[in-house]
DNA sequence: GCGTCCGTACTCGGATAATCTCTGTCCGAGTTGCCGAGG
DNA sequence: CCTCGGCAACTCGGACAGAGATTATCCGAGTACGGACGC
């Protein structure tokens, strides 16, 4: 099991766009220049977070995303879910009732909670705690002065 | 991104074995009957979680298989690694290395991690951290005193 | 010279293949227990 | 009646297909800029 790339371009892309922060929109071509991603590739994930509410898009030329929230609002947690959606990480499939348990469905299924689905739940809001912890802001801290002159450059790049 | 179905049917058969503690192995077809799941295809991550040292198996009539440490010796942590292997949920491609960075990639790299990795890793710690609070012997616990008995005349049924 | 119109180029957005993992099934190697024959 | 040998059935274990998700690509709808034309 595994998360998808499209999580690691998209987080990196805000990321840009919160460091450079340009007044104009810049295309998913630009951003995928800036890690020689595809940018057809990387334009579908973009899309995604358009639909959630942390991007908005312009079509055309000199269009392009755009981060509609301050970076210190949006948290890897809004990322992943914008990409991945809300589901669980674990599915629990309620075997419990089937089986020699299938007469007895209801009751077992009324005595209380899965046990294992009740704890993969709790480990998973760890998890998901954990990255809303995180902010666009504070991982845009973390980047080194040449590189968001690097990265200002191309972003800001006319041509 | 899912965690696939081979956790939970471990996780419960692993329950189903700590619950009933019987004196000799079951077979894969047995537990499978329990929960009505396909029996070869629980056989399969059964036999990883025998690789991983989680379980002990004896072939032939009257073989299957034993848990070999005591139920509170096993987290869900072990279950998930044993199946999923210790793989990260998140891998970094260091695509910050790549692109307009590519002349200073070493440059990058030694300025220090990528910080959405690291946030990724640790919250994928708390987690696992978390997995690892959760016993077998706890999950067992769980489970009611009828539906025990249901599951011990099913392990130690004869016919 | 200036305003308007049209064409072009560039953008996002969704529809369309290729690849990989997960899901599920099947058959072979090995072992144990049973059954019958022999002593 | 007890012992031994062969047989059969049952087990794990790994090799073999099918389904779903991820990865990647391509084409269409729409829009803004630039140039050409008319006034």
């Amino acid at each position: 099991m595994q998360l998808p790339k499209g999580v690691e371009w998209a987080a990196h892309s805000l990321v840009v766009l919160e460091l450079t922060r340009p007044p104009h929109p810049v295309s998913s071509s630009r951003l995928a220049e800036a890690y020689a991603l595809s940018a057809t590739y990387l334009n579908k994930h973009l899309q995604r977070l358009v639909r959630v509410g942390l991007l908005s898009s312009t079509s055309g030329p000199s269009g392009g995303f755009t981060l509609i929230r301050p970076g210190n609002e949006i948290t890897l947690a809004d990322v992943v879910e914008g990409l991945e959606g809300s589901a669980r990480l674990f599915r629990c499939t309620e075997i419990r009732c089937n089986g020699v348990f299938r007469d007895r469905g209801a009751t077992v299924r009324a005595a209380g909670p899965c046990g294992i689905d009740a704890a993969m739940a709790a480990a998973e809001e760890a998890w998901r705690g954990h990255l809303a912890t995180v902010t666009i802001a504070d991982l845009a801290a973390g980047v080194d002065e040449r590189s968001r002159a690097t990265l200002t450059d191309l972003i800001n790049r006319t041509t």
